[in-house]
RNA sequence: GCCCUGGUGGUGGAAUCGGUAGACACGCAGGACUUAAAAUCCUGUGGCCAGUGAUGGCUGUGCGGGUUCAAGUCCCGCCCGGGGUACCA
């Protein structure tokens, strides 16, 4: 093999692989782009028309990692949202290759299908429109309507495709393949309902076994083959996978896996068919025609790629005069005629923005150091990152990259793991609180939200700085708008105006935005964090209501009352606290650290509150429960804990305080109020000793004076205890 | 269509392993303090029914079944909301 001709080869095995390839050009952005930035036929960003061309660029092989992408979603912790859209971006599918020969023509037509037991029901074969045999086999006949069809889905974008989904257009080629085990003649089609960018762009159809094929079939007056035991197919394709095969020579009376097994052995004894998995997942286009991306370490010598010596790098981008494509439409670094050693053209194209963001924590881990992504020390000290807190819109972008980049570099022996990202949590979004007025039709009147039924209204927006708990502020909403200045109101029974509501996304046209600033001003920062955590679980969206923002405000200034009197005097006492308040600390010590551990930050927060609530009851003051205390608060609002830390006398920051670790002996009561059933019903709490056993828990609530008016007499079949949680007696 | 989620008071939510449903907070109602307001504090607050009252009864976690001594929680079948995804052969 020449230099050429073993570059070409080496090409074919490469990670990252320049190729011709049909990619996504997207024209008003001048750049491709990866499958996962192409949202139903337009760009994710500006939602620009993006079309199909081919283009030389570079690839990086991700599908040679689908089996061990989908695998390791086993060993991580990630919501299940997330794993199955990944799982259904891979796209596993289990089936076989079959082969057909063409009549009169050499080549052969290789079909992807997951249901090789219904091979005998083959009625047709059809290829997408850009299947490379079209142009070939197409007989002189059909030269023309196939020609003109091939031009119309060419100008179609994948969304337009599916518009006319129901359709079912295609046209014959003319040509006929040769069944591979009963040698029978069966035509060939053309259409788009066969993707080019799927398994082999070729499908055998079944349309006894297959709803769309069926649907061609019938569009096109196709005869079905009958394969189904009982199944007539004149309503529709047999959907289910366990009905026997008739009409199929050796395969009559099988079903399921024993048929599939037998189909693709006969196959593979004639050499025409084998077991095939196949995956959705395409490789990944790995270049853009812009400035500002990372440069390719990459040069042309007579047109084959070489690498900058890693001695030579970084490389640095050049200057350009103007960031953008040239005239001929050669990317933005082509306006440098930059040359490798004055010689030799550099690629012109830049890496992507996932080249950046699928590796950068590794470098968060050794920042500073000048030879390697991170030193193995420093990478064996972090390990994974322990949790990952994000969106789930980067789900088949970011996070799939993220973790393919990680196996390479694991694979290489870089980085000691495998997964980049150990445990994920997706925040929800935070929604806004619309507020409405309701306008009676043609007239300049507003009708209160509790009276609207009896009028025809018309809904609008009324900003929510108008609004005080649904309570319209009518004089302001007047000077709000021109168009109400004149406005009229009917009030309900109490004289007050009231607003309708909807959570909806936070949007100005909806004039519902609130804005942190306003609340920061207001309440101050920690108020507004310790809100954002009280208002419900992390992943759950969630409507921004501030109406219970005074709530935490409060809480804050209770706990603050705790450390100072009105004048900011220090009410601290050095006495040891009571047992009381003791047991207080001590279980709210447990119950934070065991919520913070399981991601359950909004009941942390209602844990401090019923602490301070507590401790402001007790009139407790003593340095030992604030200082503990303040600590647990810390994360939650570490400006006002930095304060209150200070007051305490420490001259260290808050944050380097150890956690407070509880003391078990203050967890338990010396008694537990036992709830006592009757058949399951609640009937009256009795407080015993914690440590009586079963079964004089029994003989106690039996000789209760209350238990004898609850059974009514009857005898008791059966009584069960359960020790610290609970009573019930079956009569 | 398929996949993943979720559905609990007037509102946000709690109930972690099948064991007292509604913690905590908002809102609302009533009260204290105040010339008044704000702030603060106290009491009550799922629904229905009975009682002057303490209290008692019934009912109740989207709907219908089931398992269990016991179901918001587990199982089966539906309904509705949110998100993802698809001519994938």
């Amino acid at each position: 093999m020449n230099v050429e001709q073993r570059n070409h080869l080496l090409m074919c095995f490469r990670l990252t692989y320049l190729a011709d390839s049909m990619v996504n050009w997207c024209p008003a952005l001048g750049t491709v782009l990866a499958n996962d930035e192409v949202k139903d036929g337009v760009s994710e960003r500006g939602g620009h028309p993006v079309v199909q061309k081919k283009m030389r660029q570079w690839s990086m092989r991700i599908s040679a990692f689908a089996e061990r992408l989908l695998n390791g979603l086993e060993q991580i912790d990630w919501p299940e949202n997330i794993k199955e859209i990944q799982r259904n971006w891979i796209g596993k599918s289990s089936g076989a290759t079959v082969l057909f020969n063409i009549e009169g023509h050499e080549g052969q037509i290789e079909v992807f299908t997951t249901r090789p037991d219904t091979i005998m029901g083959v009625a047709f074969v059809t290829l997408a429109p850009e299947h490379p045999l079209v142009s070939s086999i197409t007989t002189p006949a059909q030269k023309s309507v196939v020609d003109e069809y091939v031009a119309q889905a060419a100008l179609k974008n994948e969304r337009d495709r599916q518009v006319n989904a129901k359709e079912m257009s295609g046209v014959a080629t003319g040509a006929f393949a040769i069944h591979p085990l009963n040698g029978q003649k069966v035509p060939i089609y053309i259409a788009d309902y066969v993707l080019a960018g799927y398994g082999t762009g070729a499908v055998m159809a079944v349309p006894a076994g297959d709803q769309r094929d069926w649907d061609f079939a019938q569009q096109h007056q196709i005869e079905i083959p009958l394969i189904f035991d009982n199944h007539d197919a004149s309503e529709s394709a047999c959907s289910s996978k366990d009905v026997p095969l008739i009409n199929s020579d050796f395969l009559n009376g099988l079903c399921g896996k024993t048929a599939f097994d037998k189909a693709v052995e006969a196959l593979a004894a004639e050499e025409m068919g084998e077991v095939k998995t196949n995956y959705r997942l395409r490789d990944a286009v790995f270049s853009r025609q812009r400035y500002w991306g990372e440069p390719f370490p990459v040069y042309f010598e007579n047109g084959i790629s070489k690498m900058i010596p890693t001695a030579e790098l970084p490389v640095q981008l050049p200057e350009v005069d103007k960031y953008l494509p040239t005239e001929d439409g050669e990317p933005p670094l082509a306006r440098s005629q930059w040359k490798y050693q004055n010689q030799f053209v550099m690629e012109y194209n830049t890496m992507p923005g996932w080249a950046g963001s699928s590796w950068y924590f590794l470098r968060y881990m050794d920042p500073h150091n000048d030879r390697f992504i991170a030193s193995p020390e420093a990478m064996q000290y972090w390990g994974q990152v322990d949790l990952y807190m994000g969106g789930a819109e980067h789900a088949t972008g970011h996070l799939l990259y993220s973790r393919f980049w990680t196996m390479i570099l694991h694979d290489l022996g870089h980085v000691p793991f495998a997964e980049p990202f150990q445990k994920m949590i997706n925040q929800g979004m935070i929604l806004g609180r619309s507020n409405f007025v309701y306008r009676i039709k043609d007239s300049n009147t507003f009708v209160s939200a509790d009276l609207r039924k009896n009028y025809t209204t018309q809904r609008l927006y009324a900003d929510i700085s108008l609004v005080d708990n649904d309570k319209l502020d009518t004089e302001k909403f007047k000077q709000w708008l021109p168009e109400y200045a004149e406005a009229e109101f009917i009030l309900n029974e109490k004289g007050e105006y009231l607003c309708g509501f909807e959570i909806e996304k936070m949007s100005k046209s909806k004039y519902n935005v609130q804005t942190p600033d306003e609340l920061v001003e207001k309440f101050g920062a920690d108020t507004l964090r310790c809100y954002e955590m009280f208002l419900g679980p992390v992943e759950q969206s969630k409507p921004w209501d501030t109406k219970g923002i005074n709530g935490v405000y409060n809480f804050l200034r209770r706990l603050t009352r705790l450390y100072k009197n009105e004048q900011g005097e220090s009410l601290m006492t050095l006495t040891p606290a009571d047992k009381t308040s003791l047991q207080t600390l001590h279980r709210t010590i447990k119950k934070v650290t065991d919520d913070l551990n399981r991601y359950s930050w909004n009941t942390v927060v209602s844990t401090l509150m019923i602490a301070v609530n507590e401790l402001t009851e007790q009139k407790c003051h003593s340095k030992e429960v604030l200082q503990d205390l303040v600590i647990l608060l810390s994360p939650y609002a570490p400006h006002l804990a930095e304060e209150l830390w200070e007051t305490l006398g420490n001259t260290t920051s808050v944050l380097d305080a150890h956690w407070p670790v509880a003391n078990t002996q203050f967890l338990e009561d010396d008694t537990f109020s036992y709830p006592v059933s009757f058949n399951g019903k609640m009937r009256y709490n009795i407080d015993l000793d914690v440590h009586l056993d079963a079964k004089a828990v029994e003989s106690a609530v039996l000789t209760h004076e209350k238990t004898a008016h609850y059974l009514e007499g009857k005898p008791v079949k059966k009584i069960i205890v359960v020790p610290k949680r609970i009573v019930n007696i079956v009569f």
